[in-house]
DNA sequence: CCTCACATTAACTGATCGGTCAATATTTTT
DNA sequence: AAAAATATTGACCGATCAGTTAATGTGAGG
């Protein structure tokens, strides 16, 4: 499989830019890192964005299957798989070399509306929220879209406070404001 | 008044940072668009890192000058003021130039746990904190300390999210989370 | 064994990075 | 007004930036 060495090469670029960031991070580096040359970095990905590109494609791949069966595992029900999600959020952030989100890093850095990135990273988020979305739908909820995006910003908000405070309570707080919100949610007829 | 040239200094380099980001912005950059020569720059402050750390102080200084005082004209009592807060991020996400939180860039970029622009952002977070937590107490609510903490989620999430969709509308979806909690949230006595 | 296509490399490009320096204005003190 | 202290400047420092080039190494087909 020719694409080996290159998906190696991205795994190896995900890992330095996620504890480094993106633009403090040079081409240089990477080569050194991943023990590819730059020039054959380069044979891969036309420029440094194509690259940092495909390491958010990889990173979205991983998180979501990460987190998807994560909730599936912990969460027999549509509604308990909602809630299990700051569950599965809690170990990523007990998880040794937990640095908060990719995505809101990258958005971060490349704040151009415009930017490929800067999509890409948003476009990782509703697809985080079209999960949420069907399994609301699932459990019954009459807005499921509404409720998924409610879901989203209590996700963002948590890992925002753990990453920034180092403590990995905002999981749990989060958690209590979802079953409050679930409580109090109209369900179809 | 020696400060004057300075401030300004601080607040041209603020504008600069929070459109274009930290590492991306050089300090050449800084020189050219704030008419001070790199020299003079220099002389007021050690260190790049010296001038970010200043940069954000007056940040945290305007934007909860601007933040609290806007909570107060538009809610009377401290529980309107508390979800007042979300009429007033709308307001900040329609107003132009909105590029999401300064903090949460900052310590996007500077991630290092130890790093003083990271300790600094995330004080700032627990000054809002220790904010809402005061209006929490004034309210009769039983454990100010736990809901000013789910007030900061739900702030940080909907900016997170209204700056990568520029979209306003997690503002509002807030303020409907923050009314859900507050109407099962116990009270004293 | 030879050749040809391809992978990989160290060395290099001009530009920009954070930061400094020697020289020149400008202000303050006498 | 002369002198001392302070501000400000453009030019410069070595290091690093993203990206390129010319040369070398490697493996498959004949």
């Amino acid at each position: 499989m020719s694409h080996n060495k290159r998906d190696e090469l991205i795994r190896n670029a995900l890992k330095v830019f996620y504890r480094n960031g993106f633009n403090a991070t040079g081409m240089d580096k990477i080569a050194k890192e991943t023990g590819v040359s730059k020039t054959s970095i380069y044979k891969h990905f036309r420029t440094k964005d194509d690259l940092i590109l495909a390491v958010l494609r990889q990173r979205d791949a991983d998180f979501r299957n990460w987190l998807f069966r994560r909730m599936e595992d912990l969460g027999s029900t549509p509604e308990e798989q909602l809630i299990a999600m700051f569950d599965a959020l809690e170990e990523w952030f007990n998880a040794g070399g937990f640095q908060g989100c990719m995505f809101i890093k990258a958005s971060a850095e490349f704040q151009n509306k415009d930017d490929a990135i800067n999509r890409q990273s948003y476009a990782h988020k509703q697809l985080l929220a079209d999960h949420f979305k069907r399994l609301a739908a699932s459990a019954g909820f009459r807005d499921p879209h509404d409720l998924a995006r409610r879901f989203l910003i209590l996700k963002e908000g948590a890992i925002v406070i753990a990453a920034m405070s180092h403590d990995p309570a905002p999981a749990a707080e989060a958690k209590r404001i979802a079953h409050q919100i679930l409580d109090s949610e109209p369900r179809t007829s």
